[in-house]
DNA sequence: AAGTGGTCTAGACCACTGC
DNA sequence: CAGTGGTCTAGACCACTTT
C-alpha cells in the first residue's frame, strides 16, 4: 500500500479521475514522472505498466502512453474491485456497510472445510453517482483472515483485503438472472421483480476456500463485458 | 523476440512442459535463474512475473516460485453450442426454429461494415427436455455465409456451422439480466417480467463481423458456471 | 544466519516516432 | 535530431521463511 511505484498509480489514477487528461490523449512520459514523482524510471514504468495490463493506459513506442477510451462495462472475469472500476469511470464511488459479524452456517462451513460452524460475514452497497451498482454478500474463512471484522469496509474493499493477504490460486463464478426480492429491491433502489445479475464467487488459494461472494446487480444499470482472443 | 527474459520465459516454459517440476513444486529461484541463463535478476523477475500473470506459477515470499497446478476447465462456458452441452447432460436436445430469413437493419450492417442494409437472420428455440432453455437471434454477415438461410438449422447449430467454416479470432461478450418481455416469455414458456440471462455474442475472424447472436435463457432454468485461474 | 521474493535505484543501450 | 517507450544491468535494502 506504501510502496512507491503503488503511490505513483495512485497518482495517476487521480490525474485521470480528475480528468487532466482526455481519452486517448498522451499522458505524462516516463522521464515526467520520475521528475515529479521522484521515483526511478523503472518504478515509474511499473505503475504504468500495471495500470496498461489494467486497461486504463496504453503505450506506444517513440509517441508516448495514453488514456484508454472508457468503455462503461466491466470486465467480467478478471477480478477488479468494484470501486477501482468505478473510479476508472471517473465515477464518484461510495459504499453502505450493512453487516459486519460471525454467522452460523453449516451448509458453508462445511463447503469451507472448516471446524467450527462460524463464518464471518459482510453485507455492503456499492454505490455509483448516487446509485446502488452492487450489492455483496461475502463469506469469508475466519481461520485465514481473524481481523476482517474489524476492517473498515469502507477504506478498503474485501476483494482488494483479501487478494493482498493470499494468493488467489483459483476463482470459480456462476452467473444467474433472477428477480430481485422486496430486500434486494430496498438495496438496490430498484423494484421488486426487477432482473437482477447474480454472481457467486469463490475464490480459493489450492484446497483451501478463502470466501464466497454474492454479488447482485440491477440489471438495468450493469452489464458484464469480456472480450476473449483465441489462441491459434 | 529474442529478448532475454523471453529466452528466460521460453527456457521456463520448456522445464515445465517437460514437467521438471511437479505441481506445487518450487522451481530456480530467482538468483539460480540468474546464474542458469546468465541474466540480471530484474531479468529473471519480469519472466517470472509474466508466466505469473499467465496463470502458470506464483511465487510466495521467504519461499520461492511454484508451478500452479494445472486445470485444464477453460472458459469452455462460452463458446460450447448449446445442443452439445445438453446432449452431454444426458438430456433430451430438441428446437424450433422460428424464422430464417434477410433482414434490414443498417445499424447491425454499420456494425458489420456491409456495403448493403441487409443480414441474415435466424431465431431459435433450444429446448431442453421439453423445456426452453434458450432463445436465440442470430445476425449473419452474408458475405461470409451465404446459403446460411438455406440451413437446416434443426440438423446443425448455427454455431457449429459458422465455427466449422471461419477461424474465430476472437469473441466478445456481454451479459445482462433483464425481464421477460411478452413475446419473449411466450418462446421461453415463462411468465411476462421474469428475470432472464441475456448474452450478447459478436465473433470475428480479424476485423470482420461473421456473427451476432443475443442469447436469452430463463433465470429459473439457467445458470452460467465458469471456473479460472488467476491472472495478477 | 541464510535464502527467498518484493521493491528500488541510477545508470545504459536500443528501436521507434516526430521534426 | 531530441524525445519516447522497451530492454537490461549490477548493485541495494527490505520483509519474510526456514534452519
Amino acid at each position: 500500500m506504501s510502496s512507491r511505484y503503488q503511490k505513483v498509480k495512485e497518482y495517476l489514477l487521480e490525474e485521470i479521475r480528475n480528468s487532466r487528461w482526455q481519452e486517448n490523449e498522451r499522458i505524462l512520459s516516463e522521464n515526467e514522472l520520475v521528475v515529479t514523482c521522484k521515483v526511478s524510471r523503472m518504478t515509474a514504468r511499473r505503475a504504468i505498466k500495471e495500470l496498461e495490463s489494467e486497461g486504463l493506459l496504453y503505450s506506444i513506442r517513440g509517441k508516448g502512453t495514453f488514456v484508454t477510451p472508457a468503455k462503461a462495462q466491466s470486465s467480467a472475469v478478471e477480478l477488479r474491485n468494484i470501486a477501482d472500476e468505478i473510479k476508472s469511470r471517473q465515477h464518484t464511488y461510495s459504499c453502505q456497510v450493512k453487516q459486519q459479524a460471525m454467522v452460523e452456517n453449516h451448509e458453508l462451513a462445511t463447503l469451507f472445510n472448516l471446524t467450527s460452524n462460524t463464518l464471518m460475514l459482510s453485507k455492503v452497497v456499492h454505490i455509483e453517482n448516487q446509485n446502488p451498482i452492487q450489492y455483496e454478500e461475502r463469506y469469508v474463512n475466519p481461520d485465514i483472515a481473524p481481523d476482517y471484522l474489524s476492517l473498515d469496509l469502507t477504506q478498503i474493499t474485501a476483494n482488494e483485503y483479501l487478494t493482498e493477504l493470499f494468493p488467489v490460486s483459483s476463482v470459480e463464478h456462476q452467473i444467474e438472472a433472477i428477480n430481485a426480492t422486496p430486500e434486494l429491491a430496498k438495496l438496490l433502489a430498484i423494484e421488486v421483480g426487477d432482473a437482477c445479475l447474480k454472481l457467486t464467487r469463490m475464490t480459493r488459494d489450492g484446497e483451501m476456500v478463502i470466501s464466497l461472494a454474492k454479488l447482485y446487480h440491477p440489471g438495468k444499470r450493469f452489464m458484464l463485458g469480456t472480450q476473449f482472443e483465441m489462441r491459434a
